[in-house]
DNA sequence: ACTAACGGGACTTCCCGTTCCT
DNA sequence: AGGAACGGGAAGTCCCGTTAGT
């Protein structure tokens, strides 16, 4: 559960600790609930090390995306761009592997960029820039992809690739809060396998 | 945008108008963020009136949603248990006011269950027993109506009613989590057009 | 354990009933910490009345002493006034009613008096001069009891008056803080019987 | 009157600044009553140094109780358990003592122990277990002197050690709520002088 | 005689960020 | 590079007393 401790005077290491501790911690109560005190008793360091790395707390928060969430959720779609890949059967398999996940940790605290956006994205534009990119970044790809898919025939001509990609995202990130309020996997689960039954729409006739 | 404040020695005016305030704040910063300094600010009323009318906040909390939030929440499906409604018609009429409304207001804070959840369902149980019954109102209103419509031939047979009722209700509520990453209407109208879009395959072929 | 609830419109009683959930919660509490909120709630009545009654909480204090410690209190040692009676006598017989009350009522609160000194006498001339009064009323009533012993020759003649009834007195209150932070009776009850102990000593040789 | 402030940066001097303006305010008006913002005035620090030294108001008192109070108390009767030492002039010097202070210093706020039972032993276990030790230590000290004359000649056989010792410290302690009532020193020293008055009557005849 | 709305303040808790020091 | 003392503020809770009404 707990991040790892620094070892003494390592400092990529602290560095490391400490996000991984702000991580966790803000996955759990969000960014503005989250204690300073709370993320380096977790890390296992003290107040002097985390002003020795981060400025203040909103530039851990910030480093926390671009150097935890970021790479993770930019990763997620990669695939999509990958010409000779099915658009539709990739979609259905990243929501597979969704429902895997789910399964597996329980889904505890749901999508971080989820939870961000809520907490943060009204209060704060140097947070909603970065979030909002991560947004725009998976509805883009899958766009892009479901353009593709119609040039090669693997999707339906019919839809409008910009709405269905919003669409997607919306469901995904919107199955997380139902999630949240359902406080079960159950939930989520039911989201996903709807996402599978729309993903089988999307084929074309 | 602040409540009208209370004519004196008017107490059912003094609820409503701390009500009101309180339903403002935490639609502007969240509930765990609210301020009852703010409040009681932009009601117009004093500490005293507000801890004579509620006992703390979380009980104002608990009003907000059971008084003004679970209302109006509560009646917006109530159309779809109509047995003369097209339940197709009826979701897609839903979306396109969601649309209208979003342009007249802006959709400034978003969906109040939507916030609500993100800030409270983790770490309060009664907020989130009562958020979880508006949620569950919403897909068990759009689950009945498709099933209905299924029986009824308005409805396609082959889609799993649950799962789309599921999917319906996490892209709408999705929808406010990306409306408010991007902070502008244009998102939440392309979701909700997606959404349409949706409606439309949800017909018989 | 709590009071009566008034009959409506029946100001005595209505009085009687503040005065004696006053009492109650002054001795579970003190009087600082006694919370009017928690009177009226014992008492089964609301502020107004109790404004009607009393300007302040400070004169309801005093009206719990006037009304019902004190009348109690100077009752307590007016037999030692009785000139045909055995001061020796008297004081053991009152020390074996106090070990027989404790261990009816497991000496919950300890006396009233000594609660209301260590609370309020140096913040409270009012209260002050009220409990005062009370304490130099046992303290004179045993001194000159003994000296009355002393000529009628049920009291040894070496003894100073004034000293032991001092002692009898302030061991006595005494035994209600060791009781206290004992949190049981039988410490309580120790220090009776040492006063009894004491008491065989008055007698002549 | 006030502790002295303390240098900057020297947290031991802080730390005892901290507590012995604590230990001021707490004689003054108890426990309960006594503000951390007086407290803090007196010492000359800030919240935050507070904080820092102790994580809320329950731990400071208990820490005046272990760091100011117990070893003060526990010194007292030291002396008693010296084989050497006569308990009967041991006592009678002890009480002698307490007059010549209550002299010098007016016996202002009385004992600390004695008030901290009234205030705290009834609502918070902590607080009751640290001051019922303090209590226990001086009847158990003075039982096992009394005892040790018995035996060795130097108290008179006839005496129940256990509840003189009892009776002892009652009056001791009630001395103090007598002394609180009559607010001057001439109520406590003629309650010292029963005590010596008492004393003197353990000697063997 | 009694009810209930209301005014306004004080208190503890808790936190973020700074700064001295090693 | 890191540890610990410290500064200063804001929030929620709770309370006593007043007053408009019945």
């Amino acid at each position: 559960m707990s991040a790892q401790p620094a070892p003494r005077r390592d400092p990529d290491a602290t560095r490391l600790a400490i996000l991984g501790a702000a991580f966790e911690e803000i996955q759990a109560v969000g960014f503005r609930a989250a204690s300073l005190e709370h993320i380096l008793a977790r890390a296992g360091v003290t107040k002097g090390a985390l002003y020795h790395h981060f400025p203040n707390k909103q530039a851990l928060g910030l480093a926390v995306i671009d150097e935890l969430i970021w790479p993770e959720a930019s990763g997620s779609f990669a695939i999509l761009a990958d010409e000779s890949v099915n658009p539709v059967e990739a979609l259905i398999g990243f929501v597979r592997e969704e429902i895997a996940e789910a399964a597996a940790d329980g889904h505890l605290h749901g999508c971080p960029v989820c939870n961000l956006v809520q907490d943060m994205a009204a209060i704060d534009e140097e947070f909603r820039l970065r979030l909002l990119r991560i947004q725009n970044g998976w509805r883009e790809a899958i766009a892009n992809a479901l353009r593709r898919g119609q040039r090669q025939g693997t999707v339906r001509k019919g839809i409008d690739a910009e709405r269905m990609a919003a669409v997607l995202v919306a469901a995904y990130e919107g199955a997380n809060v139902l999630a949240k309020a359902a406080q079960d996997d159950k939930t989520y689960v039911t989201c996903m396998q709807g996402l599978i039954d729309l993903g089988e729409t999307l084929r074309p006739r």
